[in-house]
Formats: structure tokens, sequence, C-alpha cells
DNA sequence: GAGTTCTATCGTATATTTACGATATAGAAG
DNA sequence: CTTCTATATCGTAAATATACGATAGAACTC
């Protein structure tokens, strides 16, 4: 193997799995769920951290497709992307219909 | 949130994403798919990483609840926890229908 | 018991991630 | 045009992850 090939298909997904394996990156996208249309600022006050590091973790979370700013006056207003969500969902069922139990 | 809060459920999710977060992990898992009760000897060769690499991916794995390993004589057998496996996948779906769309 | 095989763990160097403050930019308000 | 607000990006220190070789242990063979 030495150097890991993956598919695109498979780069998406490990960025997903990757964005939503940091705690805080998972609680703001849980957060995203019960506050649609939020701006940064709300996050920032969500998650207690410095300005810098949420929009850090927006990068992430924005590159992996699970989340969506758009530019709303000076402010950029955060939502979920269901299509990429829907996506990750049908990906991890597949995944998952491929096992069986071998124990 | 400052120190980020997460129930005993939410933390066992979070190792899962972290587990399959990395290229090699991930396919790991596949390749055990392909290859039920593989050896350790097996991933190495696949991996095509030093053992004690593997090992140490094995180990994450474990901790993850993915994998199972059990002793056979000299060796260990891994093969792919599907009771986990099950569980992870109906938290992503529970957690996507909880989305809207929204942009 | 000595030697062999297979694997886990230890110690450690390097790479990556995560956090912060400082700075830059873009739009709104005056 | 200047100031204020909101946010992204830069530079960087500290923490964590990833890779390796060396070592240790457990089971099998002789």
């Amino acid at each position: 193997m030495k150097q890991v090939v993956v598919s695109r298909d498979e780069e998406q997904l490990l960025r997903i799995f990757k964005a939503l394996s940091h705690p805080v990156r998972y609680k703001m996208v849980r957060y995203m769920v019960e506050q649609p249309q939020c701006i940064t600022g709300d996050l920032v006050e969500f998650a207690d951290l410095a300005q810098s590091t949420v929009s850090q973790h927006l990068k992430v979370l924005r590159e992996s497709g699970l989340v969506c700013g758009s530019i709303e006056g000076p402010a950029t207003s955060y939502c979920l992307d269901f299509e990429t969500f829907e996506w990750f969902r049908q990906q991890v069922n597949t995944l998952a219909a491929e096992f069986v139990a071998c124990c």
C-alpha cells in the first residue's frame, strides 16, 4: 500500500470523518442543528474559544462540505449542508452493509 | 462551553470518527471486510508499514470498538465488530435525521 | 529448555493539529 | 472618508498523532 491511494469520494469521506472527530467541531455542528442561520459570533460565544480558533474550525467544516457560509452584510451566516450530510449518511450505510459479523 | 462536555455515547462516536479519519486505518477496515479473520501480519503486509505502526493503528481501532482481536496461538486474529458498526450506522442516521436543508 | 514466530509496547523523532493574539479585509454606520 | 463591527488569515507555541527501530512477552517447535 505504502502511499495510500484513495478515490475522490473516499477523500471526501475521510475529510468528513476528520471534521466530526473533534469534540468542538462536533458540538458546533450540533449547535447549528438547533440554531440554523447562526453567525460566526454565535459560535464563538457557544464554543467559548478565541474567535480565530472558531474560525479555523469553521474552515475545516467548510472544507468537509458539511457546512456552508454565506456572507450576510458584515457577518457570515453558517448553516449545515443537507445534501452533503445525506451523502455521508448513505456512504456510512453502504459501508455498514458490506460488513458481516465475524467474531 | 470551554471544557467540552460529551456523553459516554458521544465519546464513543468521536472515537469512531477519529479512528476512521486516518487513511491507513480506513483502508485497514476495508481490508478486513474482504479478509475476515486476518492476522496482524496480513495487515502489516497490506499496509506496507512498520509492524509497530500497524500495531498502533490496530490499538486505535480496537479502542474505537470497530475491531476486535482474539489471540490465536502465537498470532492475533482481527475482525470487525458488527454490533459496533451497526450502532455507529444508527448514530449517523439519527444525526442526519435531525438535520434540515437550510441554505 | 533453547530457538523461532508473531505481536504488543516503549522510546523517540517528525509531522500535524489546535490554540492564541495580532493583523488584514469587507461591509455598515456615522 | 472615517470609524465600527464581524470575520478570515497569519505567525507561532504547545499538544497530539504518526512513523520507526528496539525490546518484551507469549505460544509453538525442536
